[in-house]
DNA sequence: AACTTTGTCAACCGCAGGCAG
DNA sequence: CCTGCCTGCGGTTGACAAAGT
């Protein structure tokens, strides 16, 4: 439906660009704005396609583009965002003034994906359609679902900092903590995209419920969770040993390493558990979680 | 010095969603 | 509601550079 084509593939410069023509582009922005990008090349006078106006502008030619080596506070940060929020570099970036999706994607894909790949561990999440049970997520809400899905790929991002070993030195020197960060994003516009979803569903309390009271409770119960974590890395560092029977599977599922690959997450079963383990609260006290799940209908 | 392999990153491609007519 | 257009996003490609043999 309504697809149109990027451009006309004939009269159209393809390739790299001369600084004349980022010159021209630059001169053209700054005096008229970018308007429609579509019509941007003939007004312009540039014979490049608008999207690839577009993505010059955006991936180079912004004057608020900082560029240079990513420094450790970002690589952290890239790092524990890409953990929550996979492939969404989009999302990601927005967290980075200055940087770009596109930045960020290589920066990954040819620093940290290798870096983090020497670890078994990075395996543990999921490729968007790597079958995750239906019937777990028809038992959920939508709304629930998402909020679930939200939590899962906390927990999980949780767990899976608490095995990177290699890594844990650099983040344990960040001054924003993993929890400074999770809230962080909680407040963002990517929490809020996850909490006002059930605005589009009908019947299920979240908004209010949950970005409330739960979002508190989740403030001070992640407060003392990044407590726990703390204390708990090395447990569940050696859970990771002594447990791999029950946490492994999910850690596995995906021989290809598709967890940094993809970088996609699904919603899992085994996030309950895995979040016992960080809370280290006894079976059946999950309180907090219920206070997730709960919130529908 | 020449050739090959590997790494990096800018740019492209195609899809999906939002929006307007 | 349907259709077409536009934009944004994520995955992939390809040119170039650096490193290795």
């Amino acid at each position: 439906m309504g697809k149109a084509p990027c451009c006309e593939k004939h009269g159209v410069r393809r390739g790299a660009w001369t600084p004349q023509e980022d010159k021209t582009l630059v001169d053209y922005i700054n005096n008229h704005g970018h308007g429609s990008w579509r019509t941007l090349p003939n007004r312009a006078g540039l014979l490049r396609c608008g999207k690839s106006c577009r993505l010059r502008w955006i991936n180079y030619l912004r004057p608020d583009i900082k560029r240079g080596p990513f420094t450790n506070e970002e690589e952290t940060t890239i790092i524990q965002f890409h953990a929550m929020l996979g492939n969404r570099w989009a999302a990601i970036a927005s967290q980075l003034p200055g940087r770009t999706d596109n930045e960020i994607k290589n920066y990954w894909n040819t620093h940290l994906k290798k870096h983090l790949s020497g670890s078994d561990h990075t395996r543990s999440a999921k490729k968007p359609h790597a079958s995750p049970d239906p019937k777990i997520i028809k038992s959920e809400s939508p709304s629930t679902h998402h909020m679930v899905q939200w939590e899962s790929a906390r927990v999980e991002a949780e767990a899976r900092l608490s095995m990177e070993s290699p890594l844990l030195n650099s983040w344990s020197t960040s001054n924003k903590t993993y929890t400074d960060c999770y809230l962080q994003l909680w407040h963002s516009e990517v929490g809020d995209s996850f909490r006002t979803i059930k605005g589009k569903e009908e019947g299920v309390v979240c908004q209010g419920h949950v970005s409330q009271e739960a979002s508190s409770s989740i403030s001070s119960k992640l407060e003392s969770c990044s407590v726990v974590q703390v204390k708990n890395t090395s447990t569940f560092a050696k859970m990771t040993q002594e447990e791999e029977g029950s946490y492994k599977p999910k850690l596995e599922d995906d021989d290809t390493g598709g967890a940094l690959e993809s970088g996609n997450y699904e919603f899992f079963d085994a996030s309950e558990s895995a979040l016992k383990h960080l809370l280290d609260v006894p079976d059946g006290d999950i309180g907090f979680w219920d206070t997730l799940t709960v919130s529908s209908g």
